[in-house]
DNA sequence: CCTACCGATCGGTAGG
DNA sequence: CCTACCGATCGGTAGG
């Protein structure tokens, strides 16, 4: 119990440190010195450095999950769930949920050109995310919301890369207005693709 | 003279392990190793690992306006140019120039979370980047080829996110199609935006 | 451009 | 979880 403790707050550290410094810029020394531990105390709960990174992977999927995806389950199926996450992802970052920005955008740019289990398991991250982005634009145009000609895919890649654009501008940049651009870009694309229904204007218009 | 050379060619080199690796990544061990020089032979080129690195996003620079920016120039101001730049940007991918992908994407999350020179030196870079997007959009304005109504900074920012999503759905996700992808939502964005019909103008105005 | 070094830090191990 | 250690590699220097 408290072992496992130990390793969650050694894993929230690392998260923090490699989202600033990349994945492998993290070193179980400079870790273990910040932590207070001894470099062994603190290795001997992951056994290798490739398998802390793995695990600091993990820890950042899940404070990713917890603050981008499971909160837009919240609103309905369709458009309002689909801009759900995209509110939600441009908040993720102006709440400053990893201090280095998105760490999957900076881990993906990391390990794209370095084959491994390290650039495997962000892609599986990445897939799964993309993937969820996909179901979100299909489920909008299930529930007539969407316009049924846009491939889902399509329409995932081009908000993704709205994400990282952001993303690149706010924290390189120091563009204030980053992720506003992003969110009036999305907007802007899904304006131009909504189905608005006769019923659907009456009720927004007597809200 | 001679010297000059094997500047270059170190720099060469260094720019092409960057691009896989990292500006971190590059070690004067190893660039020296796959010269087959000496460590200290090859320092005294530099004086210091930060020299180095920033020579290496010199060198980075001038291999990316050769290969995207001057040949854009080519072309016609206005909308030919913008298009020029695109395509001629997502063909850079396609061709290979950096083995990694694009060095200054790859550079820009690696240290937008690290204050100093060397993300100074890639910040002005992506700095004159962005801007040489936003005067092809003004220029087109001014020949009356785009509306006049969109901000030259957003619609850059929107065109540079396609870009680096571009960038990382082809290179970590392996996603053939990604070029296409980006290039379609550019095309289908400017067409938007390329001739301003009364029509359009009348919703905008009644907005 | 080289050989021969330096102290510091890297990931990792032995033994408790 | 610790101390005490290992070989390898890091950036960098002295002297030629």
């Amino acid at each position: 119990m408290k072992g496992e403790r130990t390793r969650q707050s050694i894993l929230e550290h690392a998260v923090n440190i490699a989202s600033l410094e990349g994945l492998e810029g993290l070193t179980i020394g400079r870790l273990a010195d910040e932590l207070k531990m001894s470099k062994s105390g603190l290795f001997a709960h992951f056994g290798s450095k490739e398998e802390l990174q793995l695990a600091t992977i993990e820890s950042a999927r899940e404070r990713f999950i917890e603050s981008v995806f499971r909160p837009a389950l919240k609103a309905e199926r369709g458009y309002p769930r689909l801009m759900a996450i995209c509110r939600g992802w441009l908040a993720y970052v102006k709440k400053g949920v990893f201090p280095g920005g998105c760490f999957f955008a900076a881990a993906s740019f990391e390990f794209d050109g370095r084959p491994g289990p390290l650039r495997d398991a962000i892609a599986t991250v990445m897939d799964a995310w993309i993937d969820s982005i996909e179901k979100a634009v299909a489920m909008a145009q299930e529930e007539g919301h969407l316009d049924r000609d846009i491939e889902p895919a399509q329409l995932a890649f081009e908000i993704n890369a709205l994400f990282f654009g952001a993303n690149f501008s706010y924290q390189l940049r120091g563009d204030r207005k980053a992720l506003e651009r992003a969110m009036e870009a999305i907007e802007a694309r899904l304006e131009s693709l909504r189905i608005v229904t006769p019923t659907r204007q009456l009720r927004r218009v007597r809200r």
